[in-house]
DNA sequence: CAGTGGTCTAGACCACACT
DNA sequence: GTGTGGTCTAGACCACTGC
C-alpha cells in the first residue's frame, strides 16, 4: 500500500480527493487500482495494530487525534475505524473511547465457538471444564503443514485436551501451533489458565486470532476420541476443522475437534 | 418506531437533530429510547420493501430522490442504505443504483447453502440435480409449529426432495411451509423451475428469505433417509435444521436436511 | 464540566455506467 | 454528457462517561 499520506497530505487545498492515491510512481501495470483515502487509513491503523503500538484492550488515540496524525478529516478516520471495528479489531464504546479488541472481555469468551446446548434458556451450565491431556512437540505432517503455510517437519507444539460440560465429557480436540511463536507453551500454562485458550494466546505469546474458518463433517469416533468422550464407537460426532488467522492472513493454529451432539448443537447464523 | 418524520420534517432549520428522535408524544415510560434519524430512514424504506413498493430486482429511487422524500440529507439515506446492503436487502451498483437484493442472481443462487466440495479448485462440479420425492399437505406437529411460530395442526405444505452432484445423492432434506402464502405449491412448480428454491418462492410466492438460523448435529440415517442416499445406516450425516425468515423476523420454513460428508464438507467462515 | 464517540448536514469532487 | 453511487471535508450538535 504506497501512498502519498505521510508525511505529505494526500490533498492539495481542501477538500479534493488526491486523484490517483493507490498508485506508485512510474508503474504502469494495468489500471491505476484506485483505492479511497479511507482504505489507507484502515491499513495504517492495521499497521500500528500488527506492530502492537497499542495493545489488546488498550484505548486508541481519539479520532480527532488520529485525524491529525494523518492528516485527514475525522470523517474519514471514522469510516477506516467503522470498518475496523466491523471486523472485530476494534471496539468502539460511545464516551470513553476505542479500545483494541481482546478475546479476554467475559463477553466474548468463546468467540469462536459455535456449540450451544440445546436447550436455550440455561446458558450457565458454568464455564466448561477443561482437562489437557498433553501437551507436546512434534513436526508436521504434510497435511498440517500445507493447511497452517510451513513445511513438512518443521517444528510444532500439539494439544490435545477435552472439555466437559456439567461434568459430561462433549468435546475433545487436537491442537497444533508453529513453535516459534508459541515457545515455552506448557501443560501448566495451559491448566493454570482461566478463560479461553486465545486469551492466553493474547496475554503470553502476543498472538491475536483475527477470524477463522471451519470445514464440519459428521464422522464416527476413533478408538481414543471414543475413549476419551466415553461414548461407543458408533455414535456419530460432528467433526470440526478450524483454522485460525493472525493479522495479514497468516495461519496461527489448526484445530480439530469431535463434538458429541445429543445434548448440544452447533449454531450457526446465516445473512 | 413513531416519529415526526413525514410529513413534518423533523429538523427545524438546518443541521439540528431532533432531540426526541424515537419518542411517542406524552408516553414517559423508561428512557426516550433515543432513535437515530437514519434508523427511522431504514425503517421507512424497509417498510416500502415490505409492502412490495419495489420488487426484487428493481431499482429503488436514487439516494438524492429518497432525500428530498424523507426531507433528510443524502448522507442520511446513504447510512440508512448501508446498513440494508449489510443486510442483503438492497444491492448497490456504482453508476446504476440502489436494487432490491434477490436469490436469483446467478452470484447468490445458494445464498444459504454452505456445503462445498472437500477440493476446493472445481467449483463447477455442475449444478446440483434435484429430484421431488413428494410435495403434500399436511397438519403442523407441535414441535414443527412451535418452530414456525404457529398453531399445533395449522396447515402446511411440506416437500421432501434430494440434491445429486455428480449423480451422487448428498442431500435429503425435508421442508415444511405455511400453507396460506404458499398456496399452489405443487410438484410441478418445483420440478419445473430452474435454480434455487428460494427464488422460486420469490417470483411465484412473493416470499422473500432475509436471513437464516441453522442448528447443526452428527446423526445416523433413518431407514428412509439410507434409502434415498444410497448409504448403510451406520454411515454418520450431517444433520442441518434451518428456520428461514422473511421480513419482521417472521419464520416461513423449516428445513430439515441430511447431508453426506464423505467428499463434502460444511464451510464456515467465523469473524 | 470536558472529552469521546455518534448523528446530521451541505457541498464538492471522483469513479463508473449508459447513452 | 448526465446520472448514479462513492469519497472527502468541515462544522454543528447530541449522547454517554467520568472527573
Amino acid at each position: 500500500m504506497s501512498s502519498s499520506i505521510s508525511p505529505t497530505p494526500p490533498h492539495s487545498e481542501h477538500a479534493d480527493q488526491s486523484s490517483e492515491a493507490g498508485s506508485v510512481v512510474g508503474a504502469a501495470l494495468g489500471p491505476p487500482a484506485f483505492s479511497p483515502l479511507y482504505q489507507q487509513i484502515k491499513a495504517l491503523i492495521l499497521h500500528s495494530l500488527q506492530q502492537s503500538e497499542w495493545l489488546p484492550g488498550d484505548v486508541i488515540p481519539s479520532e480527532f487525534e488520529l485525524a491529525a496524525r494523518f492528516k485527514v478529516s475525522q470523517g474519514t478516520v471514522r469510516k477506516a475505524i467503522d470498518e475496523l471495528a466491523a471486523d472485530h479489531l476494534l471496539v468502539r464504546k460511545q464516551g470513553k473511547g476505542t479500545f483494541v479488541a481482546t478475546h479476554t472481555e467475559h463477553q466474548v469468551q468463546y468467540r469462536f465457538l459455535r456449540l450451544k446446548p440445546d436447550l436455550g434458556t440455561i446458558q450457565s451450565e458454568g464455564p466448561a471444564q477443561r482437562n489437557i491431556v498433553f501437551c507436546k512437540k512434534v513436526r508436521a505432517t504434510a497435511e498440517v503443514a500445507t493447511l497452517l503455510g510451513m513445511r513438512t517437519s518443521d517444528a510444532l507444539i500439539q494439544v490435545r485436551r477435552v472439555l466437559s460440560f456439567a461434568s459430561i465429557p462433549t468435546i475433545c480436540e487436537d491442537l497444533w501451533l508453529p513453535a516459534g511463536p508459541f515457545k515455552g507453551l506448557s501443560v501448566e500454562h495451559l491448566s493454570e489458565h482461566h478463560g479461553a485458550m486465545y486469551s492466553l494466546f493474547e496475554t503470553e505469546f502476543g498472538v491475536r486470532m483475527v477470524r477463522a474458518s471451519e470445514r464440519i463433517k459428521a464422522v464416527l469416533p476413533d478408538e481414543q476420541a471414543a475413549q476419551l468422550l466415553q461414548v461407543a464407537a458408533s455414535i456419530p460426532l460432528l467433526s470440526v476443522e478450524r483454522i485460525a488467522f493472525t493479522y495479514n492472513d497468516t495461519p496461527m493454529e489448526l484445530r480439530r475437534g469431535l463434538y458429541l451432539t445429543d445434548t448440544h448443537h452447533y449454531q450457526n447464523d446465516l445473512n
